[in-house]
DNA sequence: ACTGTTTCAGAACGATCGTTCTGGTGTAAC
DNA sequence: GTTACACCAGAACGATCGTTCTGAAACAGT
């Protein structure tokens, strides 16, 4: 067992808390348990982070930061206009199915309904979440949509946001599939526009 | 202050829970705030539903009814096929903006996601609200898409997922209408086919 | 070998919260 | 007037949890 191939502290900790804290919840998830799981004490933590809530926060950033990655996959990969935009249901497919990043359903959605109120490190990792969301999906509607693009991003942001929410609701059975469909009219409903 | 126009302990307790529970969030409301907004003592609440998750499956199915028979107006209200599918958007609003039933996002995937692997009565509470929506959205479908009904029912229920979602985002600015636009170009797309 | 840094195990503290307990008041039925 | 029931105020208990503290081990650079 020699200590050569151990991660640091702080990257064990930034990872368990990925894969626990978003896929057990937040709340549910005593610091103890990710101590644990991260074979980590709990004064390392702290001279880390500071409290709970900001390793959190940043166990949210980084989160972002991969999905931003993974989502720039799938665009730049698209062939056209239309799948550019739809890349963005491909990309949760496999960001899902990827082992390293199991959650329940939305790791910012669900922070910010177990968190109310909290840190503001917190608010912003979800303003960021929703930012770039917002940003990118009007960027990619407006080849499609002109004028109206803001109508369509509108439209596709909430298709995701119903896409993660069927995953907490367990209906429909294969949201992504649903999700692209609704996302998709929405599309051919503003180009014969 | 007589106590003639007094509502029970037990109808006061329902009320609150409703209106404060949902908004400011369960996890994040001590029971010792329901009692003094109430004007309960702890002794009566833990008689009549023994503990506060009991209560809060209480108070959500209490909410779904409410939420159904809204939901129902509106679809007997409605002119056309088309328009019944689309209640749902319609009865969203007026639910929304009723002061009665003020809430952050949707009570019951709340619920769900603050509360995971707690008392089976809220599952079912939850599991009400999925069932309740998929069977309506399912029968409504039907007139418009025929064989293909479970998938426009599928998309409508992302669509309104979606809503709710977004207003726990905050983004876009006016969720409802985005999802009815969103419902809408569903119902075309299928109606195309 | 010395020093600074990182990390550890484990106990302890303090706060919050759900729940129960004690003892009692007010009201309505008979 | 007594019995029964619904309700009250407030203290107290027990458990959980985030955080801090104590004291020491392992390791890196010089």
């Amino acid at each position: 067992m020699t200590t050569a191939q151990r991660l640091p502290a702080r990257t064990r900790l930034l990872q368990t808390a990925d894969r626990v804290l978003f896929d057990r919840g937040i709340r549910a998830t005593p610091v103890d348990e990710l101590l644990r799981e991260a074979d980590v004490s709990a004064a390392t933590l702290y001279t880390h982070f500071g409290s709970k809530d900001a390793l959190v926060a940043e166990a949210l950033r980084v989160r972002l930061a991969d999905w931003r990655a993974v989502w720039d996959q799938h665009v730049v990969a698209a062939a056209d206009d239309t799948a550019r935009l739809l890349a963005v249901f491909d990309a949760m497919a496999v960001y899902r199915s990827d082992q390293h990043h199991p959650a329940r359903w939305c790791a910012f959605l669900a922070a910010a309904t177990e968190l109310p109120e909290t840190a503001d490190e917190i608010d912003d990792a979800l303003a960021a979440d929703t930012a770039l969301l917002a940003e990118r999906l009007l960027h990619l509607s407006r080849p499609l949509a002109g004028e109206r693009a803001q109508d369509l991003a509108d439209e596709v942001l909430l298709a995701y946001g119903g896409t993660l929410a069927a995953f907490l609701r367990g209906s429909p059975r294969s949201p992504i599939e649903a999700g692209r469909r609704l996302a998709h009219s929405a599309v051919r409903a503003h180009r014969r526009a």
